[in-house]
DNA sequence: ACTCGGTTTAACCATTTGGTTAAACACAAA
DNA sequence: TTTGTGTTTAACCAAATGGTTAAACCGAGT
């Protein structure tokens, strides 16, 4: 062992957790480092030791994050399932990501809105989600007489709509149910079931 | 007259756009005094000679777009027309409020996130929404056999969801599609009927 | 002519904040 | 023992920022 002589987690993961935590709570400029250096156990010194400025340490984060953000839509949409597998696989999947990272919305959305190209890029790359591919699927399910027409980029800004949203305005969602946190990831539980259901009706001939 | 020696728009008015822009692109830790009293076309110190502080000056812009957000989804629900009325009614004057109010979503729900308690207070008082109303409605309707059986709250939060997450991650949308800001408003009128064809085609049996 | 409130100018203040520095320390590997 | 690296302490810095102050200005109503 060359590193950590004392601490169970190396000091720069306890810097990335904490960051994290405070970032997503406060935003980049609700952020304060001496609360990180606090959050993560250690001082202001040795937390830009590590991570020269607050902008490169906001940018790891951020480039953690971000993948998660748009999750494996593609290679869900290019997998061999068919379209109705491919829309509970990803209600599923996405709001299963959401329960594990509740505030990813509400930090992802504010950087796309403060930078929308740079965030855009290291979301994406430069690979654009792939709709032809939605609607060439939709085509066919409508000639054999499946499913109503509709637009894929209709269908996956819905469907995503409904998954992210409860999240970004979960405490008015809470409050006008008054539910606890619990209530509410039972909700969120329930919502991989009925969203998908939701979906499925509206299309289903 | 008074007041308006020189100014057309009262110089009150015109801090209060300024500020309602600069708070609304920026959020309230983003935003600096300066920027809003040069975009209100004054010094600092007259900002200060009319709103004392920063808190102050985001209060006020707050309670005023608080009211647009959740709009009168009370009285379009307690209306006498039909659910499907309802529905359509609603998403429409609601896309219709975001498409005059683009960047209202992402500031009210950061506040929200921020410190909801106040902020919920602020946008609805202390009258949750009456979604028992919006269940009994749907109960009647079943019972009818016209549509499916659905919780109100999924109902309602599907719907928000719809209307108002495309304005939240509009800088990703337009990009996905490669649309132009004419283009996505365009968009967004065609989703005020979409979005009812889909929620109707969901729930109608 | 005088007053009064909106307005400007410009200096000023205290605090916060991101970031730096230097010295001392601890500990593991060489 | 020495060396190097991670770490602390604590002082320090410069810039940004919210907010204040005082003096002068200006123009409309009295």
């Amino acid at each position: 062992m060359i590193k950590e002589r004392k601490n169970d987690k190396s000091t720069e993961q306890k810097i990335l957790e904490a960051a994290k935590q405070v970032f997503m709570e406060k935003g980049i400029d609700g952020a304060r480092m001496q609360d990180i250096a606090d959050k993560a156990g250690i001082n202001k010194a040795l937390l830009h030791y590590y991570f020269r400025s607050k902008e490169k340490l906001f940018e790891m984060i951020f480039m953690e994050e971000a993948r998660k953000f748009m999750p494996k839509v593609t290679s869900i949409m290019m997998s061999e399932l068919t379209l109705f597998e491919k829309i509970e696989k990803f209600v599923g999947e996405y709001i299963d990501t959401l329960l594990q990272n509740p505030l990813l919305p509400i930090f992802i959305l504010n950087e796309i809105n403060r930078n929308p190209k740079d965030a855009i890029k290291k979301i994406f790359g430069n690979q654009r989600p792939p709709i032809d591919k939605v609607d060439e699927l939709i085509t066919k399910l409508v000639k054999k007489g499946e499913i109503k027409p509709i637009k894929g980029i209709e269908l996956m800004v819905n469907m995503v709509s409904m998954c992210i949203f409860p999240f970004l305005a979960r405490p008015m969602v809470q409050w006008i149910t008054k539910a606890t946190d619990e209530e509410f990831v039972k909700l969120m539980e329930m919502r991989k079931k009925t969203v998908v259901k939701f979906v499925l009706d509206s299309i289903k001939k």
